[in-house]
DNA sequence: GTTTGTGAAGGATTTCACAGCA
DNA sequence: TGCTGTGAAATCCTTCACAAAC
């Protein structure tokens, strides 16, 4: 993109970008655990149901990885995606909320393989509280900020009823939590410099609706 | 938006916009249970981060709600946005693997207060078969397209393992469903004609690390 | 005075189309 | 020949700004 070196810090990537490259990501490791070495945009569009176009313009806000003629290098492509995405290194994470929804989510075996680690569980009801659930004791959400500093946890996960999300969401805020997984259905309020992205299966069916006649 | 009538049937709404409305009804049914009676659009706009001029715009693709100097009537503009969204009525649906992701699924209490009803569970394991969990006796898959037929499904929910979930989606698009909420890390392959909606928490942490440095 | 509804402007994102390289 | 990388064009989406309505 710039030409004067070979780092693009300048220059901002749309976010839409970024929240492209895990799916490529994914991709790439399913196509070289299939024994394949290259890839060209236009089989990465097809796999992903998108124009080769975008994909080429999307890797190129980062560097240029593909040679002409013949595509990208399978390994090499997705350990690159891995490093810009921050995915070379594992994360720890805390879960708010031990009710039905965080005993599930904790459960869900999709995480660890991708890196990301549920360290610490917390849950204000007392009978919840000390209970031993998938391998964590339940804490106590007044350890909350001392317990993010002692494993050093990057991420926050909510699970907790509406009522409570906003008020857990700010105590994650106040311990320097900079990364919220929030599954409670609200827009919360947090400050520019913290992420929040909400997984909302309702908000979903209820666009889906729109289509349906 | 055209001025030779009331309807606007001729023009294509945006996708972004469509899965933005179930957004506003959301706070509206919050707002009006809270006993308000009018919002301005700036208020809205507080409420879910976004400006005003956006919250107008969107809306001023159905017809002319609000009333100058005044706002919207937070009832009506609630009723029209559900009634815009087909959220009018209860919509069936069908929910297929029944491990512990599926569970979770069907024990997760946000649906049917919205009126998304899980009527039918399948599974191909024996083991799980016959069971009963959350009030629904585990069917076969066998029975998918005669079920979807006989209790008016219209939504299939997909909580498989990844292996099987192209498999499992082709199965409900031959059965004629047409929205599918799925669950499965992958980005399936159906007809146009069909809806796809992801639910993916890894994908959403995934891109957040980029951010997190 | 207040707030909507909306053309027009501005900004962001996608796609085109092709030079350049393997 | 085949495919990338990328300016330019096209499209899509958001914001502006103000006349009109209450």
């Amino acid at each position: 993109m710039n030409s004067n070196g070979n780092l693009n810090t300048e220059l901002v990537v749309p976010e839409v970008v970024i929240r492209r490259l895990p799916l490529y990501v994914r991709i790439l490791t399913q196509f070289s655990n299939r024994g394949n070495e290259v890839i060209s945009s236009e089989q990465l569009g097809l796999l992903l149901h998108m124009t080769p176009a975008q994909i080429r313009k999307d890797l190129s806000y980062f560097g240029r990885f593909g040679k002409q003629g013949r595509g990208y290098d399978v390994t090499i492509l997705e350990q690159k995606l891995r490093t810009i995405l921050g995915l070379d290194r594992a994360w720890n994470a805390a879960i708010i909320g031990m009710g039905r929804l965080g005993r599930a989510v904790v459960s869900y075996p999709g995480f660890a393989p991708e890196g990301f680690n549920i360290l610490a569980a917390f849950d204000t009801n007392e009978d919840i509280v000390g209970q031993n659930i998938s391998g964590l004791r339940v804490k106590s959400i007044s350890q909350l900020a001392t317990t993010v500093k002692k494993f050093d946890i990057k991420i926050g996960i909510v699970s907790v009823p509406i009522q409570h999300a906003q008020e857990v969401i700010d105590t994650l805020v106040k311990s320097g939590i900079k990364s919220i997984l929030n599954y409670a259905p609200l827009s919360p309020e947090v400050p520019a410099s913290v992420n929040v992205n909400s997984i909302d299966p309702v908000l979903s069916l209820q666009s889906m609706t729109y289509y349906m006649k």
